[in-house]
RNA sequence: GACCCGUUCGUCUAUCGGUUAGGACUCCAGAUUUUCAUUCUGGCAAGAAGGGUUCGACUCCCUUACGGGUCGCCA
């Protein structure tokens, strides 16, 4: 028998990084197996649910790499996708429940009447639980069809689980609960019921629940930043799953190649958004030059900066030094255009030593006369050669050209900034700094 | 409140009765670097508490505490 899974979000807000790793256990579980990852929306609740939701969804997972095998967009032998396009099969359902006896009407709308006897499920994540429906008190007779006729969660939910096939259901800890009343339901459908695996929920940095304004939390906002779809994949599949090993980065391939559903934690995780950006940089640090400088160009042109030439060069220089793409542009800045901006500090660290004015004056004056500098090395015996005819170290120099050439304090190697920039330009960006000293 | 699930460094985690309790993020120190970043080396830091069971418990059992979840004509 082949794994079926799904994700089945409702579209009533922002994908949210917990959705998003519900979504990637059942991919992950799914392609382990080699079965089918089916997504399926429940948009039941019409006054909640959003046209910006449903994108959010398709374009959360579609940027994560998790591609659906059936679903909307897809198709697939069990369609329609859509909840809200499947009121005849629920009808069809609910008259079974009916022609039982196992429905009766409460103020219009219709409750299914709970086997009054323990429930036990088998949860490969939780182990065995047991929720006694003896106790009518804490188990409710639950609504599976509003007054309108429509049908709530618990009913829908199982009738496609059922109609789909779904083997495996992996979902939320604060599931939990819901699964007797669906094993339940199942059990008067005459039906099998599914595997279950309930996984713990994501939690804040400080332990609170994590909703969808915090941090992090809005799926959408990571490409924005400059985050690599494998790394945000690699990262919350590391909260509550481990490899069991040292290892900690791995390719999405990688991940669908170790997961399984015992290895899944059962303690709930806090999101750290640090170790987020540190797994991101990982993976950054593993694209080859060209792939580096293919991704960052996005960011780079997005912030209105000319991607010329020297590109390939400038990124190069830079490219250890972030750990987020978004932190690209405000890096190779200066590199790539003239109009940037001075960072006062900096400038005013460089007045407040007078003996930088002239030695910054010696090098303008000399570096037009001088073949073109070739590499790190060549701006070194530059530096050297104006600082011993000044009777300094050459580190006296560097901290002003760093200053003159790029406006600020910190950067990347200052050789590798002279080369790119040429002898020209950067005589003429010293002189531009020592008119403001 | 009732009912469930959980509890190892600040955080993510390894350990499936016998370990100096390991790794990673963060932080600190050192090396490299003109600077910052990168990289490398080293360091700080943990079994919630109390009872059992056992030759031996972080690991099994019980109690308490704490955390989370669920108790809708939301999903």
């Amino acid at each position: 028998m082949t794994v079926r899974t799904r994700f089945a979000p409702s579209p009533t807000g922002y994908l949210h990084v917990g959705g998003a790793r519900t979504a990637l256990f059942n991919w992950l579980f799914a392609r382990r197996m080699g079965g089918v990852f089916i997504l399926r929306v429940e948009d039941t609740d019409e006054a909640r649910n959003t046209d910006e939701a449903r994108q959010a969804i398709f374009d959360g997972l579609g940027w994560l790499g998790m591609d659906w095998d059936e679903g909307p967009g897809k198709g697939g032998p069990c369609g329609p996708y859509f909840q809200s396009e499947r009121k005849a099969i629920y009808d069809a359902w609910f008259e079974k429940l009916r022609a039982a006896d196992r429905v009766y009407q409460d103020g219009g709308a219709w409750r299914f009447r709970f086997d009054r006897k323990p429930v036990t499920m088998n949860d490969l994540v939780c182990g065995e639980v047991t929720i006694d429906y003896r106790d009518e008190s804490n188990t409710p007779d639950m609504v599976v069809r509003r007054s309108d006729g429509s049908y709530v969660f618990h009913f829908v939910n199982v009738v496609d689980d059922l109609e789909m096939g779904i083997t495996h259901v992996i979902r939320g800890e604060d599931h939990l609960m819901n699964t007797p009343k669906h094993l339940q339901l199942i059990e008067a459908f005459g039906g099998t019921a599914p595997q279950y695996a309930h996984i713990p929920l994501i939690l804040n940095q400080d332990g609170s629940k994590m909703s969808k304004r915090d941090e992090g939390a809005a799926v959408g906002d990571y490409p924005r930043q400059g985050f690599l779809p494998e790394a945000v994949v690699n990262f919350i599949a590391l909260l509550g799953w481990s490899s069991k090993t040292d290892e900690e980065i791995f390719t999405t391939a990688e991940l669908a190649d170790r997961f399984s559903l015992e290895a899944v934690n059962r303690a709930p995780a806090r999101f750290d958004i640090e170790k987020c950006r540190w797994v991101n940089q990982q993976h950054l640090a593993r694209l080859d030059a060209a792939g580096f400088a293919a991704k960052a160009e996005e960011f780079v042109r997005g912030a209105g900066l000319p991607v010329g030439g020297d590109w390939p060069a400038a990124v190069a220089l830079v490219r250890d030094r972030v750990r987020l793409l978004g932190e690209v542009p405000g890096e190779v800045g200066f590199l790539l255009t003239d109009r940037y901006a001075d960072d006062p500090e900096a400038v005013a660290k460089v007045a407040g030593n007078p003996a930088a004015t002239g030695l910054l004056e010696n090098l303008a004056s000399t570096l037009p006369g001088l073949p073109a500098i070739a590499d790190a090395e060549a701006a070194k015996a530059v530096l050297k050669q104006i600082a011993d005819a000044a009777g300094v170290k050459p580190g006296a120099l560097m901290f002003p050209l760093r200053v003159a050439l790029s406006g600020r304090a910190h950067g990347p190697d200052l050789g590798g900034m002279m080369v790119l920039l040429g002898n020209a330009r950067c005589a003429e960006r010293i002189n531009r700094l020592v008119a403001k000293l």
